[in-house]
DNA sequence: CGACATATTGAGATCCATCAACCAATGTGG
DNA sequence: CCACATTGGTTGATGGATCTCAATATGTCG
C-alpha cells in the first residue's frame, strides 16, 4: 500500500533505518478523493501533507468568484496547502481532485512527533520545503520574466504531460492570461 | 560581531546548545557589500546563504537586458540564490546591493557538514527553506489575484518600509508593471 | 551649479479582457 | 438510439488597460 511513498522517502532521505521508516508508517494514512471533491477549503487550516499515490490535484484561489489556478500536482508528489500548513493560519486556497485520487496523508502533529523522537525526519521536512520553494519560485519567474505566449511555450516544454491532462481554461489563469486568449495564442502558433 | 545572527538562531531553533552554536560560529564568514555591487551574478553557482546583518539588498532577473525585480530582502533575513544553492545549477538571478550591505554568510558546505554533526541544523534548513517559501508562495499570489493596482496597496499595507528604502521603478517591475504605469496608479490613488 | 538618476506626464499603439455566440465532444436519461 | 444537457474550446467585435517612446520635471549628489 505505501510501496511508492516509502520508495519516495528512501530517495529523499537515503540512509533511512528500518525503525525509523515503520515510525514512519504507522502514521500515514490512506484517503481516497473522487474528482471534483476538496482535500481543503478555504479558510480551513490544512492539517496534513498529502503525498500523491495516484491522480491529479489542483490548487486554487477564488478571486471575485473566478478560480484561478496556481498548481497541479501529480502522483509521486506531495502536495498541501503548504502555507496554511506550516503557519497554523487559514488557508487562503482550495484543493481539489481533477481526477479520482489516492492520497497518504501525514498530520501536522505526527510531523512533529517525528521530528522529536526521529530527528532524521526534519530532513525529509526539510527536503519538502525546498522542493515546494522551487516549485513555487520557477512559477513566479515565469509570470515576471515571460510573456503570455512565452509563458504557455515554457509549460510546452517542461511541462508536456500537465497539458495533457489539465483542461485549457486552468492552464490559462495559471499562466496568467484568459481562456478566450490562450486559445488565440495557441491558433497563432500552429500557424507558424 | 555575530549577536543578531545568534538571536535569530536562537528563535528558529530553541534549545540550540552552547557547544552547537560554537559549532556554527566557527563557519560564519562576514562580508562587507558595497551599494551597487554584485553579490551573485546570472551563471554563477551560489555558494552560500547570506544573513543580512545590515542593508538592503535585491534579487532580479535580465530579460532583453531590462531588470525585472523578484525580491527585496533587509537585516534580519536571509538571502539566497536559493534555488541555484539548492540545486548546485547556475543561477538565473543576480542579487546585488541597494544599500551598503553586511552580510553574514554560510557556505553550502559547511551548511552539508553541519547537517551531518548537529543534527539540530537540519531543522534551521528547513526553517529557513519554510520561510523563503512563505514569502516567494505570497508573491505569486499577489500577481496572480490582484490587479496592479491593487498589488500595489497590497504592498503599501505589507511593506511599507520597503516602499521608502526602494527605488519605485524596481517596485514597478516587483508587481509586474512598468515604471509610468505606477507612477500613474499612484496619481489616481491619491486624488481619491 | 552641473550631472545623473528617478519620477511624472502625454500621445499613440498594442495587448489583452470582456461578452456573446457558436461549435465539438461527451455523457445521461428516456 | 436519440434528445438534450454539460463541459471545454473557439471565434468575433469592442473597449479598456497597459506598454512604448519621448519630453519634461524633480530631485540628489558631486
Amino acid at each position: 500500500m505505501f510501496e511508492k511513498v516509502h520508495d519516495y522517502y528512501k530517495r529523499l532521505v537515503p540512509g533511512m533505518s528500518v525503525a525509523e521508516w515503520k515510525a514512519l508508517e504507522s502514521k500515514l494514512t490512506l484517503q481516497q478523493l473522487t474528482k471534483g471533491s476538496l482535500l481543503i477549503r478555504q479558510g480551513e487550516v490544512s492539517r496534513s501533507v498529502s503525498f500523491i499515490n495516484k491522480g491529479l490535484v489542483r490548487i486554487y484561489y477564488l478571486s471575485d468568484g473566478k478560480e484561478i489556478n496556481t498548481g497541479f500536482i501529480a502522483e509521486n508528489e506531495y502536495v498541501s496547502s503548504y502555507s496554511s500548513f506550516l503557519t497554523r493560519q487559514p488557508s487562503a486556497e482550495n484543493i481539489d481532485a481533477l481526477e479520482d485520487c489516492e492520497l497518504i496523508n501525514l498530520s501536522f502533529e505526527s510531523m512533529q512527533e517525528l521530528y522529536l523522537s526521529h530527528p532524521i525526519y526534519e530532513r525529509f521536512g526539510r527536503k519538502i520545503a525546498e522542493m515546494l520553494y522551487i516549485m513555487v519560485s520557477s512559477h513566479t519567474t515565469l509570470l515576471l520574466t515571460l510573456s503570455p505566449e512565452e509563458r504557455y511555450q515554457t509549460m510546452l516544454l517542461q511541462q508536456p504531460y500537465l497539458l495533457q491532462r489539465v483542461p485549457q481554461y486552468m492552464i490559462a489563469s495559471f499562466i496568467g492570461i484568459t481562456p478566450e486568449h490562450l486559445s488565440r495564442i495557441r491558433k497563432k502558433m500552429s500557424s507558424k
